[in-house]
DNA sequence: CTGAAAGCGCTAACAT
DNA sequence: ATGTTAGCGCTTTCAG
């Protein structure tokens, strides 16, 4: 009596052999199977949804989705699979993704040529229902592309003119490490961060800008440079070589942090004696020397919500710029200390 | 006379739009759009394909595919998207997956019950026309999934009894390891490893072990645990509380160093001066204190590799085994030095 | 309550 | 050289 569950591999059988062994057409076995059945016999219900699980039926994606006209696949753009901020967001996009039934196509992109090929590539063959895009879209190819997509898109962690964008609030980051290293004493401030094209951080300097004001301190100097371990590592030696030394210091990333951390023992420069740093979280910053002091940003919880926003645009909901409410939180640990006498 | 490329979005188009404004039929238009139109009239060839161009013709990926029976996508399933080791076989698999003509699906599954489910969605649903595995695979509901699987499969940087794999020399790294503190001088040593569910483990260990021996020196310690850095971080730790202490070690991965490199800080224990670390490689390993001596892994090569082999088999050819056959490669950086006296 | 028919967009014999 | 036909597996009116 025992049932034989799994006696078929799964997703081998169609429509269309259930209805022949319960002896329905196609069309009903369909209705069952779909909405519950109502409006059937309660018999060939039961029979149909028997034979289903006999032969563990699954529905064949495509046949449905062309049927329907969705996908049930979302897409992301992403510039780099190994920057663990990108990571993390990816990992809270999917996790969502699956929680409301979409598949991910992921796509990593080197630069804006590439960018719009896979673009291309995942709308104009209608590949999925919606598109997240964590990657600058600044080309007039790219700009174009996604201004004439019939696909619902969504950036993360970076705004547009071109679409809606869930980012969260990086002003407030930047208040919060001005804060930090304020309230420890420092009064030369220094920010590192990237060229202009990342909003994210002219938001982060506005705000450790704005505090810093507040306090009445003087001008801080700014470096410019990738947003990298190397990046941080070479505006972190241009920062020392300077007449007048920053004693605290503001790295617009967790990568930018490690690579100033590296810079400052290469340099003879003690951390925090010497120079305090304080940088975004993530969990390579507890395994330096020393650990960074560092503000927790939600960013899995951003790429959940560039899902939840994107699924409401492909229900046909107005789509709205949203700001994760999740403040900005300060991780206390070694890299931060009173300014060197 | 400029003709306007873009006028129309991309993939709004059908073959009948084009069949129609050319006044030909459907077929005619696939065959041209296909196999280049052999065995068409040139000018009607031209016609269709200026007509197809004009208004940016794409095929619909869902049809196309439910006709052929097949989805030009590849799925991979791995444990964790923000580990750096895992990122790096991802961006090998897409890039070959693109220069192949798939596109990629990726899940991230915590454990083997998600894993199966995340296996059971992609394939029965008949989402992808093959699968790289790049979780362990060792509980009887995921075994028996993929056992009973109709679709293609390849493990990555695992082997397993139940299909074929792509993997590295792990034994080649050991040997490596071993070689490069023996020379340095040490006799004393130890191995970071994982608990036994990790194959690449034991065979790092294997090839560490079997050329310390083949240099007559004493039984290797061998401490086990997650490998991450927190793991290497506590390994650590119990290596240096053992009565005699290691004067190097093999980590086996870039996470266990590093977190190895921060429990040695923690302990005062100076690297290279009293303890010597050599581990795989990565990105991050250049950024510790001090940089790690590491060994180069051909990461991106494996997961670009089992692209081609899933390929392969996908077009019918036999399955097989495949080591990448690029020799493990030393990057002397400074955590390795001569024993204390 | 159930079945027949049409069609999503495309390809592939087979006719002509 | 081109068109006709059939159908991939599914959903969805519309009749009965």
């Amino acid at each position: 009596m025992t049932q034989k569950l799994r006696s078929t591999p799964p997703g081998r059988a169609t429509l269309k052999d259930i209805a022949r062994a319960v002896g329905v057409d196609v069309s009903t076995v369909s209705k069952v199977l779909n909405d519950g059945g109502i409006s059937v016999r309660e018999q060939t219900r039961k029979a149909i949804v028997d034979e289903a699980n006999r032969v563990n039926y699954r529905p064949h994606a495509l046949a449905r989705n062309l049927r329907i006209q969705r996908t049930g696949a979302l897409g992301i753009l992403l510039p780099d699979l190994t920057n663990p901020i990108y990571a993390a967001t990816v990992r809270g996009a999917m996790r969502q993704a699956e929680e409301a039934g979409y598949v991910m196509l992921v796509a990593e992109v080197a630069d804006e040529r590439t960018s719009a090929a896979a673009y291309l590539r995942l709308v104009s063959e209608r590949r999925i229902d919606g598109l997240i895009i964590a990657v600058t879209a600044q080309s007039k190819e790219m700009i174009d592309a996604i201004k004439s997509s019939p696909v619902p898109h969504v950036f993360v962690n970076r705004r547009s003119k071109i679409g809606r964008s869930v980012t969260v609030d990086d002003q407030a980051s930047g208040r919060l490490a001005a804060k930090t290293l304020i309230e420890a004493g420092h009064t030369r401030l220094a920010f590192i961060g990237s060229e202009p094209e990342l909003d994210t951080s002219q938001r982060r300097r506005a705000g450790f800008v704005e505090t810093c004001k507040a306090a009445g301190l003087p001008p801080i100097k700014t470096v410019v440079g990738p947003v990298s371990r190397r990046g941080g590592f070479d505006a972190l030696h241009r920062l020392l070589s300077e007449p007048v030394r920053p004693t605290g210091v503001f790295a617009f990333n967790m990568l930018v942090g490690i690579g100033a951390v590296a810079a400052a023992r290469v340099r003879g420069v003690r951390i925090p004696e010497d120079l305090s740093i304080v940088t975004l979280d993530g969990e390579d910053a507890i395994f330096t020397a020393p650990p960074l002091t560092a503000i927790a940003t939600p960013l899995s919880e951003m790429g959940a919500r560039a899902v939840v926003e994107l699924d409401a645009m492909i229900h046909g909901r107005e789509p709205q710029d949203v700001v994760i409410d999740i403040p900005p939180q300060l991780i206390v640990r070694e890299s931060v200390g009173p300014p060197p006498a």
